[in-house]
RNA sequence: GAUCCUGUAGCUCAGCCGGUAGAGCACAUCACUUUUAAUGAUGUGGCCCUGGGUUCGAAUCCCAGCGGGAUCACCA
């Protein structure tokens, strides 16, 4: 069963159900922070699909302290450390009013492009307005069951004096730094210490106020109650480090249900976002931030990515080409099963459903691997190549998911791709590459120079020539890709010849192959077959043969005798006997005589 | 130490409200005039981590171990 499925299962059709998740804006958001977004969105949606009466809301926890500075900007940051992040400036040149706003925006923004339909709103807003007045004044006369509970369930020991609530300094406008001390029912008197906290020191100022209508804030597990119980949310996840037993889901809901006998919204555990079985962390570059993997992954990829797998589950990702390749024909084939019809395709078609933004229009499209060859080849007008394998015009659906598919082709190769995923044309022929090339390669380099002379310039005649000269050699197919390969790319792999013969034109291939030199004797070695061999392939292809002939040649001491058979299909192939002596003409005659009487086939002279 | 995830074919995993062990890749054989990770057909390959329990019957459910991964113990 789809895990979607055992989620609705667990809730009640009769409720309201409030779907609630939050995120700090303290600094550029990390890829593992989408996964509880799109998880609390794929929830949302199922449950809308069955006609729950459900809603998302999505805040941005902007009266936290600045406790952390985000990466390289010290100068700007540090003297706010400890601030509310609503109230401490952008960084410089930034379009937003504050630094709250200045991330979470841009993670708001990947919101639409996701498709998140989450109604947002922001903590300095609603302390603000005193919506959590009334909570807060619970919870502080409340403290010694609470104090209890964070005894029990996660041993942590409060001392006496406090309180959980924070004030914004009168003086230094720092909330992470000041302990309330007393609360006398209307007011909180508090003092900003210079040692709360290691990243970053109180002012020392003592003073007395409410604690109401923004003056302060909760601390986190008392501000998921506040939340929970003020507006009645029914469904939060959070990720596993809260959910651990002892952890700040189980505190904030033994809170709500033993102080204030209210129940704790049905919770939906989710792992990280691994790379390579590391959790990505945001120092470690490219692809760690959600705006990036954004940027990377069309939509659809990104949700599918984090929603096929089961929440409970760390997702491994990885920027390989196997991985990429996979995740993009998983994707694929999901799509296919979905629109199939099939009743066995059911758990294909749910997860298909909330990773897809339409899921009204199937639609053709070629495969990432392709995509990411034909990008490396610059002339390629791939929407034409696309247009070809569907053997039809393209949907407007259909050009835009190409379209989306290219540019994460290209950012793939750009950010991700191994050096060996990646092909460059080689514009000259090196030293190294020529040390590569076997003599096989030259007697196909050979062939293959003279019979291009002759073709059509189209990539299918390139791409037949390389199979109908490699049995002229004779050397196999997946020999000769290789020799152009390396010539061309100084790789042993590449996307299909035909095409990068291709763009590269005729000229810059023949001049290439032109400017390659080399003695026949090697080759003559190297594609030569014994005596017997020879028979054998007479015996085995005599009813083919329609005509066979042969010729000798001779240079450096050496020699061979090269029979050329043409088959009732068309081809032609090539068989050579090789000779550590020049032979002379009645010897080579009777060789051919031999084979000629032993397998039944006239072989007359060239 | 505690919590969660995980252990099934060489590799990646599916199957998990019990009923004869599955897919893809890899490998092997055959076929093939075309290598885009990917031509088609056929086939090899598994004490489903271990031990116990429930059951007519367990990969599946329960308990206990062992191995691997992650998280938590101050703060969000």
């Amino acid at each position: 069963m789809f895990w979607t499925q055992e989620v609705l299962k667990a809730l009640d059709k009769n409720e309201v159900q409030l779907i609630n998740d939050s995120k700090t804006p303290s600094g550029e958001p990390h890829v593992g922070s989408l996964r509880g977004v799109l998880v609390h969105d794929a929830i949302f949606k199922v449950l809308k699909g069955e006609d729950y009466q459900v809603k998302y809301i999505f805040g941005s926890d902007d009266y936290d302290p600045v406790d952390e500075i985000p990466k390289g900007q010290d100068d700007h940051f540090t003297k706010y450390l400890g601030m509310p992040l609503c109230n401490v400036p952008p960084p410089p040149g930034s379009e937003y009013s504050d630094m709250a706003e200045h991330f979470i925006s841009g993670f708001f923004k990947i919101f639409d492009d996701l498709g998140v339909k989450a109604e947002k709103y922001r903590m300095r807003d609603v302390y603000r307005s005193g919506k959590f007045n009334e909570a807060i004044e619970k919870i502080l006369l409340k403290r010694d069951a609470i104090k209890e509970i964070y005894r029990q369930v996660s041993g942590s020991e409060k001392s006496d004096k406090w309180y959980p609530f924070q004030v914004i300094c009168e003086n230094c406008g720092r909330i992470g730094t000041t302990e309330v001390i007393d609360f006398d029912g209307k007011e909180v008197t508090y003092v900003c210490r210079p040692d709360l906290v290691k990243w970053a020191t109180g002012c020392g100022h003592t003073g007395k106020m409410s604690p109401y209508d923004g003056n302060g804030k909760l601390p986190w597990k008392l501000e998921w109650v506040a939340k929970w119980m003020t507006w009645g949310i029914t469904i939060e996840g959070a990720g596993m480090d809260h959910s651990t037993k002892g952890g700040s889901r189980d505190v904030s809901g033994r809170i709500l249900r033993e102080v204030f006998g209210k129940k704790p919204p049905y919770n939906v555990p989710y792992g990280f976002f691994l790379t390579e079985g590391a959790k990505m962390s945001s120092s470690k570059g490219i692809g760690a931030t959600a705006r990036e993997m954004n940027e990377f992954l069309a939509p659809e990829m990104l949700r599918y990515l984090m929603l096929s797998t089961p929440p409970k589950r760390a997702i491994n990702f990885s920027p390989s080409e196997s991985f990429i390749v996979k995740l993009y024909n998983d994707f694929d084939s999901v799509r296919e099963g979905a629109f199939s019809g099939l009743e066995e395709k059911e758990q294909q078609r749910q997860i298909y459903q909330i990773s897809e933004l339409n899921t009204s229009e199937n639609y053709h499209i070629p495969s990432f691997s392709l995509i990411k060859n034909l990008v490396q080849m610059p002339h390629i007008d791939i929407y034409a190549a696309a247009r070809e394998l569907k053997g039809d015009g393209l949907t407007e659906l259909e050009g835009y998911r190409l379209g989306s598919r290219i540019r994460s082709a290209k950012f793939w190769l750009e950010h991700f791709a191994t050096d060996e995923d990646k092909f460059t044309i080689q514009h000259e022929l090196t030293e190294e590459i020529l040390e590569k090339l076997e003599p096989e390669h030259y007697g196909l380099i050979q062939q293959f120079r003279q019979d291009l002379h002759h073709i059509e310039w189209t990539e299918t005649n390139i791409q037949q020539q390389i199979f109908d000269s490699s049995r002229m050699v004779p050397i196999t197919p997946k020999s000769s890709f290789k020799a152009m390969y390396l010539i061309f790319l100084n790789k042993d792999r590449g996307p299909q010849v035909g095409n990068l013969l291709y763009y590269l034109g005729r000229e810059t291939v023949l001049n290439r192959l032109e400017s390659i030199q080399f003695s026949e004797p090697p080759v003559w070695k190297a594609c030569s077959v014994t005596l017997a061999e020879l028979n054998d392939f007479g015996n085995e292809h005599k009813e083919k043969i329609v005509s066979a002939h042969y010729r000798y040649k001779a240079e450096r001491q050496v020699s061979c005798i090269e029979f050329i058979f043409e088959l009732n299909n068309g081809q032609k192939m090539l068989r050579r006997l090789y000779f550590e002596s020049y032979l002379e003409p009645e010897e080579v005659v009777k060789v051919v005589d031999d084979f000629a009487n032993k397998s039944n086939i006239v072989v007359l002279p060239d």
